[in-house]
DNA sequence: TTTAGCACTCTGGCCGTGCGAGTGCTAACG
DNA sequence: CGTTAGCACTCGCACGGCCAGAGTGCTAAA
């Protein structure tokens, strides 16, 4: 005792009927169907066995006294690492992705937005993409431009190519010339640095350098630290929401309408995504690992999305606890991969 | 016959006693619950004479025999048009309203999410705003501003106010100078023309002479062109989706999930509130009135809001049938005209 | 160690019953 | 003639009992 008992072949395999057997009907399920259905050339009995110990080790679990078994988030995660194959996705499915995602478009929006679509189309769950942000990306040039007598665009462009547009109201009005002096001056100070250096102090010690120079600066200059502030949150753009309503674990409204509270809800979300997006590579997570009540009955399986081996976002996949993991990893992985591919050939000009 | 039913004073009341109950229990209402609860003077027994008449008259139905009644659409359509009184907003609602607005934002996209947000938590129901366009503004001027080698950042400056920016790709590279040029050409083609007699023949136009003049611009005014068409599609804000389901018509999830559907396929929606807009005041949609089978046991209740005394947009809440109307209308005039307000000051500087 | 047999348990569906709310009709009343 | 009281009737719904089915755990035999 204190060793984690040993999970033998034969425990795997029947651990892995249980769960495979569970995602697709929902039911709990018992000795019986497993020797019908899979053959593992023993008998029931044998099987309720090795069921007991699986529940005994805590992979498996009984909904009520005789009943058949479910996996526990424990099984969940076990299968999810050691026994689950990534089932390929389809050629047709690849297809799908690939036109998709291929339309020339030059707004990143948009193709974050469309991801979210396929994605949510492909898993049949919900589906949610981190649009790419840049705090690893680096400040490339400030730009102002006069809309009116009060008012101010700001244009900040980030390397690899992002561009993001800002209005600022300003208490005086501002000559085109002035303007194109302010914004060279910043551009002095912060062309070539990383988002992330660039902090509150700077932008303060150069808002009390330009202070001196000209005071007309005031207003613009604050409105831009905010800006950079501000645009520093992600957008989380999501698709298919009403999946999860046809799953037969949502049939109960009050289940169903903590999970979507909770993605309306929208931070709590983010942080998930952006906590996947640090590790690298398929994350899955599994229910209450999630450390939120409402995802409770949900799995989230994630991936970040890279250019030029930077993570620029991520996107994710929410289903039920019983999803179909082999199918959906593969298909994250996949779209994470192609949105990559397609940001890349955006970007890197 | 042929004639309507007289609809006598005492008639009304019973209608309006069967519609306020039904809307704050949501369960069938009876004669003697009226007579109880609604002092009228009169007897359960002559309370059910009426209802026996509304209910041949078509304003009340019978969910099945020797139950209760509950208004039909025409019951309601009557009871919004010439019963109910506007219940006016609470001090705190307006105060809420105005604070939630109030903010010194720039960003119209964010004072609209913000619409959509406090008119959701008002109702109680789920609201929706439609962003506004500018078809009846003004094009002002254009910028074209090089980001990359084949990027070009346009800025398209609208009376009033609106400032959109969208990326455009181009096949070679142009400086500032030849973006410039092109910019000029443009402005002095366009500028004070509205914004809905800028067609695609005039366009045609000015790129053939364009073409002529400088076969470098090819690009960049196709993309000019698509994106005036493509930014006239108006984007819908909405938020309180999952309000409906505490509703008691919605725990049905099978309900739930259709009308969640017709919300996340947004065009229908577009085109219902947008066709309120073109009414102008408040308008009351209900069910089946809005010619959509999910929206069967809806209703929406919208109106526009203005700048100027031009319509640039519409919000409106959606609920089901049996809804607060007399707060509900209140609600979405008064948060239109704020709206309305705000953008007034911020756009006509 | 595996298997067969068996008694036991629990859920879900089904059915019948009774209750409560509400109706419509008829007859009496002012 | 409109209004009211009384009454029989009709549903829907919640409750409880019952049965069938699926599945288990245990024991004993192979």
């Amino acid at each position: 005792m204190g060793f984690q008992p040993v999970m033998d072949a034969r425990k795997k395999r029947i651990l892995e009927a249980v769960t495979d057997d569970y995602i697709s009907t929902a039911e709990p399920v018992g000795s019986r169907t497993i020797a019908r259905r899979y053959n593992l050339g023993v008998s029931p009995a044998t099987i309720r066995n090795e069921m007991a110990d699986l529940e005994e080790s805590g992979y498996l679990e009984q909904p009520h006294t005789s009943a058949g078994r479910i996996p526990s988030e424990k099984g969940y995660r076990f299968y999810v690492d050691f026994i689950m194959k990534r089932k390929p996705v389809s050629e047709e499915e690849r297809a799908r992705i690939r036109r998709a995602l291929a339309e020339r478009r030059r707004e990143i929006d948009l193709i974050v937005e469309e991801t979210a679509r396929i994605l949510a189309y492909l898993s049949r769950y919900a589906a949610f993409v981190l649009s790419p942000i840049s705090r690893a990306g680096v400040f490339r040039r400030i730009e102002l431009m006069p809309v009116d007598g009060q008012t101010v665009l700001v244009v900040l462009i980030i390397d690899p190519g992002f561009v993001r547009t800002h209005l600022i109201a300003t208490s005086r009005t501002l000559t085109r010339e002035q303007l194109a002096n302010i914004a060279e001056f910043l551009n002095l100070r912060l062309a070539g640095l990383s988002l992330s250096h660039i902090g509150s102090s700077l932008l303060r010690e150069i808002k009390e350098e330009l202070d001196d120079y000209n005071t007309l600066v005031d207003a613009a200059i604050e409105a831009i630290a905010r800006f950079l502030e501000n645009r520093h949150e992600e957008q989380i753009y999501s698709d298919g929401q009403v999946n999860l309503l046809e799953q037969p674990e949502f049939q109960d409204i009050l289940k169903a309408r903590s999970v979507l509270e909770f993605f309306a809800e929208d931070d709590a979300l983010r942080s998930l995504l952006s906590g996947a997006a640090e590790v690298g590579g398929v994350t899955v997570t599994i229910g209450r690992e999630a450390g939120h009540p409402s995802m409770g009955m949900c799995s989230m399986v994630s991936a970040p999305y890279e250019v030029r081996g930077v993570r620029m976002g991520a996107l994710g996949v929410v289903g039920p606890t019983r999803m179909h993991y082999s199918r959906v990893v593969a298909l994250v992985e996949l779209v994470a991969e192609n949105l990559g591919d397609v940001l890349t050939r955006i970007l890197v000009t």
